[in-house]
DNA sequence: GAATACCTGTGAAATCAATCACATTGTTAA
DNA sequence: TTAACAATGTGATTGATTTCACAGGTATTC
């Protein structure tokens, strides 16, 4: 076990990496762990704590210098070459998923897609192959695909993801409204959409819940 | 604070409900908690402790009725009135979450849409009536809209959010990739995909993550 | 070059969530 | 009627995560 970052640490430094990116491209060098904590809605100290994790110093004078800080979080985030995508469900959902993450990461692409439907297969949407689901084991092998998304119905999820199991996939990120079983040595991220949304609708009943602070603190 | 149910527990019951309808669908009449904790990847402890959370008791020797237990859940889950929704953002993710979410949940619809782009707008998706955003307020407070969701880039997402404050909201599923600030009576929930697909990827690499116990423990 | 100010890094404490473990309960069977 | 069983409900415990709080730096000022 070379590493004991918690899952929620990893799902941060993802966002904080977004977000010094913006920073970045607006022509911001340094920053104070407070001042990203504002903008990430998190607090300073559990920035410092994040940092910490995977060992990149700042400075007390000057903070952190953004540049360097990417870098860091891209060598410990980042596959040390790109890591190839598959999405399995070319409907509505799937189709929108191909087009919000064409290029959202450099080295995270979705290289192929596949569906059970003949009249969706065989052909390169935005860019991205179409192939028949039972291609998805050979192309997966030859590609090297090892992360794969599931936009299919919550009643084919299931064997969505069997299949993905078979062809080696190692991590899954499920959109499907259902939990899926696979094997120890395969990653699953869920995203419950409809769950969710009646997560909001129940707060936003509730009315007087605590949340994190929104502006003015920190100074 | 009249309730004191943390929000990961509400969002499990909201997984149970889906699927003890899903078994109700198929003439099950009663469940124990090691059956749900199995289907719905939790523990059997857990579910009992989330159920007690809403008051409904089961019998040692039958389990739990689901007829009742769903609709325990719905009692304390759901709006006694239908809740409606808003949808900001109808690119591509915009609509597939409009389909997505059609017929989902009875008492929780999406009831209008609004775009800034006018070709988009002044028209029905789905039976759903698209409006410009200037009109966001007018008609959240007209239909009684407390729930909305963005689905536009991120670059426009706070200015959408401070309209949706602005128009009452009270809760917002946020899929845009970056945070948001809103004043402290309003609940966002964020739906990353970005990150989720990175936390996907980098646990693919890891392998070997705990997900289930494997050994070595206890000593 | 000492004093100041504001930061970082991190052990310790506090909070929050999940699990254990067992007394209790209702059913079945002898 | 009583013993055996398998599940519930929940206090106690363990574990994970966040926050506190402060010693230790480093630039800046006088």
């Amino acid at each position: 076990m070379p590493n004991t970052v918690s899952q929620k640490t990893i799902g941060r430094l993802s966002l904080y990496r977004r977000l010094l990116q913006g920073l970045s491209a607006k022509g911001v060098k340094y920053i104070y762990s407070h001042q990203i904590a504002a903008i990430a809605s998190a607090t300073a100290a559990q920035v410092r704590r994040d940092w910490m994790a995977i060992g990149y110093n700042g400075s007390p004078t000057k903070g952190y210098e953004i540049a360097e800080l990417i870098d860091a979080i891209g060598k410990f985030l980042d596959s040390p070459k790109e890591q190839k995508v598959a999405l399995v469900g070319i409907g509505n959902l799937g189709r929108a998923i191909l087009i919000f993450f064409s290029g959202r990461r450099p080295k995270l692409n979705i290289v192929a897609a596949f569906d059970n439907d003949p009249y969706k297969t065989s052909r390169v949407i935005h860019g991205c192959r179409c192939y028949h689901i039972d291609q998805l084991s050979a192309i997966s092998k030859e590609a090297g695909i090892d992360v794969a998304i599931i936009a299919v119905p919550a009643s084919e999820a299931q064997s969505v993801a069997d299949k993905m199991v078979a062809a080696g996939i190692k991590g899954i990120l499920n959109f499907a409204p259902t939990p899926l079983r696979v094997g120890p040595n395969v990653y699953v991220e869920d995203i419950d959409m409809t769950m969710s949304l009646e997560k909001v609708a129940f707060f936003a009943r509730q009315g007087n819940f605590e949340r994190n602070f929104t502006s003015g603190e920190y100074q």
